[in-house]
DNA sequence: TTGTATGCGTTATCAC
DNA sequence: GTGATAACGCATACAA
């Protein structure tokens, strides 16, 4: 096992001090270029690494930031993650990840971690579940800078970055009424989020904007799965309340609903047409591909990112609150397009 | 912004020594019961939390892991990351994610920039792309414990984890033969990689155990995409070269293969049986649901913990090379039984 | 231009 | 039982 080298190593070597090396080796003006190059050179020989803990304890900067999630695995949450790695790794900063299962006290926990792992930055997709504010407080209060991206929670000094889900949920009830839809019905998700709230408030709006009337009857709340999409459909069918479309606030469960409409003789879209939501890769795929609003997870992963760099890179802008909203984009598929004349968007 | 409070702070607050405020919070035995509860009641008033940095640099152990994939929005590599956070978690380790996009040089830089972040432990499934021996070496050389998995590369002392890749593609080919077909193409990957390598071998003995010649024209290299699983189709289908099953090393080409095969008129799996690898999530989404081989990414990760573990946790277990093989699952689906009698499997 | 001394926050090794 | 001090590896204010 190779002995860990610092640069008091080198400095023995040369006949030098540590400090000497340390200023050659991060370009100090001040050090005549032949020191400077002999320097480099031997550290070089001697295969030398900076110890970026050291230098973390030192500036009390970690380079590295924590990013926490409810499940790494789900499509939309992990490229989010490449979205932050993509941009911040040409900065030097490397990415920690935590997983919170929308556990409370999970989401505590990890927040602790990272701030002992004295993180640069926390990104996080909060719960519903009801994280003290206290926590978020102490974050603030270390002066750490915090971000919130697709769920947020409104906290003054906060920055977020989230899609207009309200938009996405106008857009996508909007495009169900130009195929002829008179009676959608809206699977909701938890209420309690903003993002599915604001789903629905766009659905209504859409809904009020065309003269239709909306009914609390064809609201249902599901959990993202295809299962609760399957038994959201039996309950409608049970229930004989009469609906020409659904939208969806979850692709899972909308590919859950088309399989039980099918399977009790529906077509799809002629019978009901379908719109998800997130665009997850699963829905362009299947043989017959799934309309689904983009939520931009790679962009939402960058902005993430950027607005961190700024608020670190430049001293002034430390307090700075900024609230990025990107732009859902609908992607009409198959699932919702009854009339092949008026379909915008294939893919 | 409320200032970082440290041991000393605490040792300030009550008159007493920084050495002792950590004594007794490290539940050393030395220490009257008295001062103890009074340290850690007057830490939980001030809110103290022990700075990891600072810990990492006297102890040399960072309570890090490194893990190094191509990209992280893959559902496998995602999935695998899974199940190392959820092993790991448990005992205090955060990991370090790194992207390397199949480049030897972001693999090489991952490498360093996590060596010098001191992290604990380095898993990374490796790039075909030579990827110098010198840069592993230094991992080896600095006793930081190093486990390849999924693609691998067999180096001294390294432990791995991976799946039987030879008896997947057995599997996958024997499945397809016992459906009737006699003329199976394979859709490799580059095979320069161990894994792809492996398929086709497990390929080529399943069709001798059953009596059936090789041919090297059935053979066909794609990369991972839907379009390269089109092109080889279209490819087949102009040489002329009867085939009645395809296994492929990917489930974006099998995917790809039974679009162009579908749009040429053959109906799957009567004229086409098809099986794919890896069982992505929307193999059993699709409507005509595509065979697989499952690479149990989470239980994969879990053991690259566990070994991971056992290698930091015994310290003379330092050396041990371990080789782990998973056994991978056929998921057989509609793409590939042609005769429902025996299907063994549904989803 | 280079050397000296100090601190970042902990823990460990001595003493007492 | 507790205190004093050194050390982890680095960067920097201050001297020279």
């Amino acid at each position: 096992m190779s002995k860990k080298i610092t640069i008091y190593d080198i400095a023995k070597e040369l006949n030098i001090t540590a400090a000497t090396v340390s200023r050659a080796l991060n370009n100090n003006p001040k050090i005549s270029d032949k020191t400077r190059k002999l320097v480099v050179e031997t550290a070089e020989r001697m295969n030398y690494k900076q110890n970026k803990l050291a230098l973390a304890l030192k500036s009390g900067k970690s380079n590295n930031v924590g990013v926490i999630v409810p499940k790494i695995n789900r499509n939309f949450f992990s490229t989010v993650i490449k979205g932050i790695e993509d941009e911040l790794y040409p900065y030097g900063y490397h990415v920690i990840i935590c997983q919170t299962y929308d556990l409370k006290e999970r989401e505590a926990d990890n927040i602790n971690t990272l701030l002992n792992a004295q993180v640069d930055g926390i990104f996080m997709s909060i719960s519903n579940s009801m994280l003290e504010d206290s926590v978020i407080q102490r974050v603030i209060d270390k002066n750490v800078p915090l971000i919130f991206f697709d769920r947020k929670r409104d906290v003054p000094g906060v920055s977020s970055v989230t899609i207009d889900d309200f938009k996405g949920g106008y857009q996508a009830t909007e495009h169900l009424i130009e195929q002829g839809c008179r009676n959608i019905v809206q699977l909701s998700g938890d209420r309690s989020l903003e993002i599915y709230q604001d789903r629905l408030e766009g659905y209504k709006k859409a809904l009020k904007d065309h003269g239709l009337k909306f009914k609390e009857d064809l609201v249902l709340n599901c959990v993202s799965s295809i299962e609760s999409g399957e038994s959201a459909v039996k309950e409608l069918l049970k229930s004989n309340i009469p609906f020409d479309a659904i939208f969806s606030s979850s692709d899972f469960v909308a590919v859950g609903a088309i399989r039980e409409l099918k399977k009790m003789g529906y077509k799809i879209p002629e019978d009901v047409s379908v719109i998800g939501f997130s665009n997850e890769p699963f829905t362009k795929f299947m043989e017959l591909s799934v309309s689904s609003v983009d939520q931009a997870p790679l962009e939402m992963g960058k902005n993430v990112a950027r607005v961190f760099l700024e608020q670190v890179l430049d001293a002034n802008n430390l307090k700075i609150e900024k609230k990025v909203v990107l732009t859902p984009e609908l992607m009409i598929r198959m699932s919702s397009t009854k009339n092949k004349m008026i379909k915008k968007k294939a893919i």
